[in-house]
DNA sequence: AACTATTTATAAGA
DNA sequence: TTCTTATAAATAGTT
């Protein structure tokens, strides 16, 4: 679609990319939004750009149909290799208490931060208020 | 694109909304494809037609894609509201851990059925073995 | 960031 | 349902 046909690989020129990226991936979340929409269908769509942002989309809620789509997956699997699906939730959820424990790090030193930084505002709001009565 | 323009309202007849479906779903998997390819980007695709099907593609490995995603959400949001961030994430590994009980329980009750089912063809392949040398 | 020449997707029909 | 085709829509290259 376009002047020229375009072949099936990766566009080397990094402006040519950046400027396909857009357009595309709003083509493409137009595409998910007309498909929920006209059809009636579940669509969750993500997407991360070579430099690393993310966009995303979700008819219903993404949570949900992230985890619709685990049970699917599990159980399918699960007629098959049922120990395997167990060990491969088991190591998702390692995974994620991992990334809790940072989150849980991150998050100390955040209310650290902004601990010091609302006592120290407050301080100077009631000595203003005293001194002048300002707002 | 077709014979007629279509306004973006869930389509009522049911025929026509299934062969919809087929059509815009294939057609969304290949922008998808397309997209990851030619921009170099990393893309995951969740659909669920309204009879319930599941239909996916990942550029990449889902569950990291989804794991990035979600990282993505709660660094982002950590900024703002730390605290609920932790709590949405105990509430989904609350959920996973009872997926993850659910499987266990029906994974033991697939392997009672394999381990009858097992045994009773093992027992009859030996006797037929004895008794005819069959294979 | 707009503009179009073309390609591509697809709605309706067979 | 699968194939065809007229038309709408997306977009590659350009300005």
């Amino acid at each position: 679609m376009g002047r020229g046909k375009v072949e099936l690989k990766r566009i080397e020129n990094p402006t040519n990319r950046q400027v396909t990226f857009s357009k595309r991936r709003d083509g493409l979340l137009k595409k998910a939004i007309e498909l929920s929409i006209l059809c009636d269908a579940e669509v969750a769509l993500l997407v991360f750009s070579p430099s690393g942002k993310a966009y995303h989309f979700s008819s219903h809620d993404m949570d949900m149909t992230i985890r619709r789509y685990r049970n699917e997956k599990g159980l399918h699997k699960m007629n098959n290799h049922g120990v395997r699906t167990i060990e491969v939730w088991k190591n998702e959820m390692d995974e994620m208490k991992k990334t809790i424990e940072i989150l849980e790090t991150k998050h100390k030193k955040y209310n650290n931060f902004v601990g010091i930084k609302a006592f120290g505002w407050r301080r100077s709001f009631i000595t203003r208020d005293k001194r002048t009565q300002t707002t």
